[in-house]
DNA sequence: CTATAAACCTGCTGGC
DNA sequence: TGCCAGCAGGTTTATA
């Protein structure tokens, strides 16, 4: 599931590999994919447009457009970014009973370095890759974007729409804007649950499942709290942990649990630090009891029933 | 208004 | 071994 550190990672990588193309067609294979506008506008208008600059905000990848235009893409679950190499053989031939389902045919560990392409000799095809849509670039390189589940979108909107095209969205929490005075101001007034109210895009962009679990064990918060019950001192432990978990997964390049790969196709290595994610049964490594799973707010929850004790006010 | 639930999807898991 | 119901997940939309 990318949640902003693995969107921040391919907005990373996308920014060294493709500023400056430009964008001859676009295929598009799943038309719910595209969002906004309708299809046949969505085609006339993006083609032949130059990529001027990638960046981020909350899960949102954004890249600007020539013609004051800006390309969003939202993974949801399972969507990926996969840019191929010019000569690269999609082979059509392999269909399965999905008929958007390709099998790539090429030295698929494939690194860039300051530009340059480089392949190793590992040739590894990639077997079924759902693909929704295929960027044609000029250069001969494609741009894939994967989606088994077929939830992501990729809308198309003038810039000066920008806010209605990425909703309401909340504080960026790496950004200097995200203090502990700004945390305890968004949070003042939620009586939801912290987990729930965390997940909440509105009041802090671009948290997810993984990441809400890990900074609410991070500050040895029980995700059932009532949201206006933290204390000053365990909000502060909030933001530090917010601010840390998402840091040391981008460092990590994102947490690969199920489809998340990166844009060479390669696993991101944080599932190895993860704490409480999907570790039911495991021991917590602060204090060894073993770690809970309980749904909160639709979502499974996991956390430490010895170090996260839910506290009755 | 708020809160809960369903819908969108399909690969995977577990029970029988 | 094979079948199939049920689950997972982020976000939007519908319902209570």
């Amino acid at each position: 599931m990318p949640e902003l550190p693995e969107v921040e990672h391919t907005t990373r990588q996308l920014r060294d590999a493709i500023i400056g193309a430009t964008i001859r067609e676009v295929l598009v294979f799943w038309e719910r994919t595209i969002g906004h506008p309708d299809l046949p506008d969505f085609l006339a208008e993006i083609a032949d447009r130059d990529i001027l600059g990638v960046r981020r905000r909350g899960k949102f990848l954004i890249l600007d457009l020539s013609g004051e235009l800006i390309l969003t893409i939202h993974r949801r679950m399972t969507g990926n970014l996969l840019l191929l190499p010019p000569g690269w053989e999609i082979d059509t031939s392999l269909k399965t009973s999905d008929p958007f389902t390709w099998n790539i045919k090429g030295p698929f560990i494939h690194r860039y370095s300051t530009g340059n392409a480089e392949t190793t000799t590992d040739e590894t095809s990639l077997d079924l890759l759902y693909c929704r849509a295929c960027f044609n670039l000029a250069d001969g390189r494609r741009l894939l974007f994967t989606d088994p589940r077929k939830f992501g979108r990729i809308e198309l909107w003038p810039r000066e729409r920008e806010q209605e095209a990425l909703k309401s969205l909340g504080t960026e929490p790496l950004s200097e804007d995200f203090t502990p005075e700004i945390l305890a101001k968004s949070l003042a007034g939620c009586k939801s649950p912290i987990k729930q109210v965390l997940l909440n895009q509105e009041v802090i962009a671009g948290l997810g499942n993984i990441y809400a679990d890990e900074a609410l064990y991070y500050a040895s918060i029980h995700p059932l709290r009532h949201t206006n019950s933290l204390t000053p001192a365990e909000v502060q432990l909030l933001h530090k942990g917010i601010v840390s978990v998402l840091t040391q997964a981008i460092e990590h390049g994102g947490t690969s649990f199920s489809e998340y790969r990166d844009l060479w196709g390669e696993a991101g290595n944080n599932y190895n630090h993860v704490l409480v994610y999907h570790q039911q049964g495991k021991p917590c490594q602060r204090c060894g009891t073993p770690i809970e799973r309980i749904v909160v707010a639709q979502r499974s929850t996991h956390f430490c029933p010895k170090c996260q004790k839910l506290t009755l006010e």
